[in-house]
DNA sequence: CTTGTAAATGTTATATTATTACACAGTGTT
DNA sequence: AACACTGTGTAATAATATAACATTTACAAG
């Protein structure tokens, strides 16, 4: 049974932007984007981020400083996240792998030390990109 | 055969300065610690930064905006990256691990696609903050 | 040796991303 | 009521990164 999150008034409306957008978002692109809905300031827009963030709704691209929702219903954990980036288009997808995540969760570095947390990200074409 | 690149005077200093230091470094860090050899302004740092990650010589840890020196010298390629990160004493180390690299080398997403650029970075607790 | 060109430098200003500090309001528990 | 916890609002500022422009250096082609 999943935890359930009640998102406050300001969390929701950011998270409902960001679910809706196509691509990931930007800090100030959500600021100037719910303006109108009374959110006038950085930190209102970055305390919901970082709580979105901490319950896995939404995950942040570290490589483009932007925000994208959780495309993966069982990412609840929210600290083992993978994404392909499209180098031309900025195109992001969450890569959803139950190899690729149980390879990463197990994997133990030289010393034999394991870590649950981790953020992949990977880097290429698109096929759109790809075939032009 | 290594492509052997010549750095350029603010280039070396910069890549001397993150190759002593024990801890990534951050861009702002770097330039207060140049300013005594004639390196002044933020630009100059960051086109050194960006030169140095590009031929591979050094790596950005992306999840917390630092620098560190590539501690495997066959990273040339500098575009396929793993690291560990203490969440306690933000200690950082290169994984160089040839299965893991040939395994996401290979990754092949649900669409068949592959990519050959990746950046990866687990996180956790090193074995002196562990056993604490 | 001169001309062309790519890479690097220097400088100023500015844009973008993120946090600190403080005051207060809502909710639920004891 | 007293308390703890989470969320909100606002202003100021810190930290990270780039734009624009002028100049200089390195080096190869002619
Ligand atoms: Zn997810
Ligand atoms: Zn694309
Ligand atoms: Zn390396
Ligand atoms: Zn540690």
């Amino acid at each position: 049974m999943e935890k359930q999150h009640n998102l406050s008034k300001n969390q929701k409306i950011i998270f409902d932007l960001i679910d809706k957008s196509p691509e990931p978002l930007k800090a100030y692109s959500i600021l100037f984007n719910v303006q109108k809905k009374g959110i006038n300031a950085p930190l209102q827009v970055y305390r919901a981020l970082d709580k979105l963030v901490e319950i896995g709704k939404i995950h942040k691209i570290e490589s483009r400083n932007a925000f994208i929702a959780c495309q993966n219903s069982s990412c609840q954990i929210s600290k083992a996240t993978a994404f392909s980036i499209c180098e031309s288009c900025e195109k992001v997808s969450e890569i959803s792998n139950t190899k690729l995540s149980k390879y990463l969760s197990n994997f133990a570095d030289e010393a034999g030390m394991k870590y649950s947390k981790y953020n992949l990200e990977f880097f290429g074409l698109c096929k759109k990109c790809k075939s032009k």
